[in-house]
DNA sequence: GCAAATCTTGACAGCGCTTTCATAAGCTGA
DNA sequence: TCAGCTTATGAAAGCGCTGTCAAGATTTGC
């Protein structure tokens, strides 16, 4: 229903014959009101078609019913899937999430926080970021912040986030089980705590199986897809013999495997690839790519429903994604040449 | 700087010694304010770490400083490149966007709009969608509307799009000078306005070079990865002399090319691929994806002024984008066989 | 040197809603 | 039947800010 004027409680009051106070407790359910006078107002807001200034209640009841969503960059494949979850979790909530990025620079998302709090929210998701924990600790004793894709000291029982070693272990077990023995590993950023979780995971399965760690065999990227095609060149410069590789990221894996294509060697054929966090997009890359899945998705639900537990001072939910192997076709059997 | 209780405008005033008004006076450089008391509120406002209230302003002066966007899915990379350019649009301007998705439903979007103009948004952007022409221009009566890739009757000025039939002419000139023929075509959606616009243009180039139009070349799909992948199938089962398809989107260009990889058919030397959009995964495709591009986040970026110049009653900037042809690896010269 | 014009500043009434608080009405039971 | 209690409802005071209005202070012109 389209109307000109924007239509107040007052408005709605004066039809209905009733005082504001009456449709307010009506709206919000804050109080019994006879069924007649219920009739009215109901029927008075929708002949109205008055809708409930959202800003003019946010400031009444000094709550804003919108949560600050921190990412990276919306546009990148790994965050926006868990944006969507995110989203998806407030669905059917009063609240909603406001999203603002922070392009990986920690003065980008200070200030995003800073537009976020001028707004008055009543939480924050923080995706990864550079914020140090310390800041995020003090944060938090503002308003409710639930980082996700990282462990906050101080804030461990609401960091959503996965086991990185774990699905690198996965991820190796499944190259190892397919007879790899000379696998390189394209590693994220060294400063980021789950890169050298993912890393770590490399090594324990290395060591794990009897095969001797070789530094020559790692090179880090910055996790985006050029990064991964650089070091896929230094590794090939490096030692001809990898038969496999295993990347922090599917992005960088397909990176990686642009650098193959371009010299003609084949995937899986040649050299086996397994990637991590299962984007969208890796199911139709050329071969599909098998990777560690990050369940993006589920990690943002989780973030919402963290969120309105802290709010609503419900029990927290569990905070530990485990990571799954997903099979496609981008890993093979060694063949013994 | 981190306090407990949350400032007010009154806290400032009271510790600078002057009234609320001048306060806002200096906030909002409402009027000439002496040097001295100037000084005296920045200083209150440092010391206090004071930052106003937006949801407070908002309602004082009946503009929220928001403007809502309604995408189809937050982790569609297509929408994902114009979210950002929408984001980035915004930034060091007064206004912020706030994203919800209408998941291609008309419900969903209608549900989305309501959310936004409960939070009395100052504009909205409508990013494609199912929701009628009549049914916008109408809204647009209420509050400024800017749709984004398409162009909605009646609002002409303002919608920003691209030449849809002019991108897909540039796109099958390539496919002509490179000697191919027997061109498939990928379509999307037949309800779309965009799609038939570029199956015309596809159309249009057989005509101008005497190549006689065959329905059968063409199978329409839903512009997700899947459907490619299914049409390609179809195609190929009913004309296996085609050596080249033009795909109405990058994504269904890709399901098509993961069809052609599983059935040992190589791209780009038995079969050619251009797409249309221009992901950002699509120059790490293997191979990397010739395809027309659609400058997503310049869209964005437009989409962006041309809300600050409706609200500000500037003159509005050119809505209209045309598309380029980028070259990759997908394609190749027709070898005579 | 004084009336008139200009400028800075504070008081105050909203913006649209929520939420005490108080009042009037309706009940209970002895 | 009436003291005493519970209930439904309205009046009014904010929430934190902006913007109008008018009053003081200051400057200008002749």
């Amino acid at each position: 229903m389209l109307v000109s004027r924007t239509q107040t409680l007052h408005d709605v009051a004066k039809i209905a014959q009733v005082s504001p106070s009456t449709v307010s407790r009506i709206l919000n359910g804050t109080a019994v009101v006879s069924p007649e006078k219920r009739k009215q107002v109901e029927h008075a807001i929708a002949t109205l078609g008055y809708r409930p200034n959202v800003m003019a209640q946010a400031l009444a009841k000094g709550r804003s019913m919108t949560v600050g969503v921190v990412t990276q960059a919306i546009s990148s494949p790994f965050y926006a899937e868990t944006l969507a979850g995110v989203e998806q979790g407030f669905t059917d909530s009063p609240y909603h999430p406001m999203f603002i990025s922070g392009h990986w620079r920690r003065d980008k998302e200070l200030e995003a926080i800073d537009i976020l709090t001028a707004r008055r929210v009543d939480a924050l998701i923080i995706l990864g970021g550079n914020l140090e924990d310390h800041y995020l600790v003090q944060l938090a004793k503002q308003t409710p912040v639930v980082p996700v894709g990282r462990l906050v000291v101080g804030l461990e029982a609401q960091s959503v986030r996965i086991d990185q070693c774990n699905g690198a272990v996965s991820g190796m077990q499944h190259l190892i089980d397919l007879g790899h023995r000379r696998i390189a590993h394209i590693a994220g950023p060294t400063t980021h705590r789950d890169s050298t979780g993912r890393l770590q995971g490399y090594q324990q399965m290395l060591a794990k199986n009897g095969i001797a760690f070789d530094p020559s065999l790692v090179v880090a990227g910055n996790y985006q897809e050029h990064s991964g095609l650089l070091a896929m060149e230094q590794l090939l410069s490096r030692d001809t013999s990898i038969t496999a590789v295993f990347s922090a990221n599917d992005q960088m894996a397909l990176g990686a495997r642009l650098c193959l294509y371009r010299r003609g060697i084949r995937v899986p054929d040649d050299i086996s690839i397994v990637g991590f966090d299962d984007l969208f997009s890796s199911s139709y890359a050329t071969p599909p790519l098998t990777t560690v899945r990050q369940p993006g998705q589920e990690m943002g639900v989780a973030a919402a429903l963290m969120v309105l537990s802290l709010l609503e001072g419900r029990p927290l939910p569990d905070p530990i994604f485990t990571p799954h192997l997903v099979v496609r076709e981008s890993t093979t059997r060694l063949r013994h040449s």
